[in-house]
DNA sequence: GAAATAATTTAGCTTTGACTAAATTTTATT
DNA sequence: AATAAAATTTAGTCAAAGCTAAATTATTTC
């Protein structure tokens, strides 16, 4: 079994492939690790044969190394929905309870949830859980930002560990499966303004980049 | 927080202790390790004030150590009936997944399971599960073995991580909760016939030493 | 009570994963 | 193209836990 410590770094090394490419210094930052230290575990990493390492050049899975990364993944978002669903925790607190936990179930464990679960595809922020197979589900990708004035949403992942951040979105209503009109957007990144139900509310561009829709129609189809 | 070694040593040193005392070689016959590196542990257990230790005389924990244990032991415990009372796991595999979980739950968790399962007292097993404040439900310690001929008894508590030996006891009906009555002991520590229900049957002597029950009445009271 | 045996400790080494500081390579700027 | 800046690697340490082999202390036996 590979330490809970190779593991965090295939999982941070297939999050950062995912969004580009996986280098030291990134690797490093997100891990809170000095750089050192993630070399030595890349040149470990690339011995094990679960990625490619080149010097200089970045990190990347190898076959392998993504299987390894996608079980914990599938650990973790497994663990969070059923943090939430069977044990009544706040969507705010599950990241960390499973982020330790997804290390140390078994195979049976994991399986168990599935089954109680009914073999889900989407974590309680709306993230996709891979298969057993390694698939993986849709994942939503289109952020609230940037959606043309007019266009009815569900809200369908909010892309955050943070506490507080998740708290403000639960707060505001914009919880996963939750139907919103796209009002307007204010040039230069200035925050966007939404309909939830029938209140009205303004929120900051970044926390609009965060969140991930599903167009339900737009005003140009209207149009 | 503690390491998950160190919290072993501490939980392995409580039940050494409680079992009478903890010597350095005891200690690495049951962790399966080093007398060597035991001593070394004992030291640290020292200079971090959850146990006394002397040199050739054996360890004991301080108060602090002790709280350790029980919480130790509480997630232990805790854990086991939550996996066979709600996600179904058969009592010969609790032991070893909560052996691994119990290091690494948060107290929010400890309080879910402690609430969803009504403040349990006792685990599948029929070991006490401490409370919160460390106080522990009463331990049955009658055995099996050695009770009168004749006496009805109620099983109470199956001492063993063995997933074979409980195997075998489920398969012969010995579950905590069950009543039978002793029929007779055979000589120089020789197998024990007892009813289960109406059946009729045999034991080991060293199986009817790990088996404790209540006594519901004996020969000698009918007599 | 001395010798033999058993238990325990000491000394010195290994691995894992982290660190800092110095050196090197790559990238960006002029 | 040369230099400055940024990124990355190398070299050398550290701490936690483990190990073996040798030394020491306790206990038991004659």
């Amino acid at each position: 079994m590979l330490s809970a410590n190779i593991q965090d770094y295939i999982k941070v090394i297939y999050k950062l492939q995912e969004a580009g490419s996986a280098t030291t210094n990134e690797i490093a930052k997100v891990m809170n690790v000095s750089s050192a230290s993630v070399t030595n575990m890349c040149k470990k990493l690339g011995e094990l044969h679960l990625a490619q390492y080149e010097s200089y050049r970045g990190i990347t899975l190898t076959p392998a190394g993504m299987n390894i990364a996608l079980e914990i993944i599938r650990h973790h978002r497994l663990l969070e929905l059923y943090l939430t669903e069977a044990l009544g925790y706040s969507w705010d607190k599950v990241h960390d309870e499973a982020e330790r936990l997804e290390h140390h179930i078994s195979e049976e464990f994991e399986d168990k949830l599935d089954a109680l679960l009914g073999s889900p595809q989407y974590d309680p922020h709306g993230d996709p859980i891979p298969a057993r197979d390694g698939s993986l589900p849709y994942t939503h990708r289109t952020p609230l930002y940037g959606s043309a004035p007019g266009s009815r949403l569900i809200i369908r992942r909010v892309s955050s560990t943070s506490p507080e951040f998740l708290r403000y979105i639960k707060h505001i209503g914009l919880m996963p499966g939750t139907e919103i009109q796209m009002i307007c957007q204010e040039p230069f990144d200035g925050p966007i303004t939404i309909t939830v139900g029938d209140e009205s509310r303004s929120i900051g561009a970044e926390t609009a980049q965060n969140i991930f829709v599903e167009h339900l129609s737009s005003y140009t189809d209207m149009a």
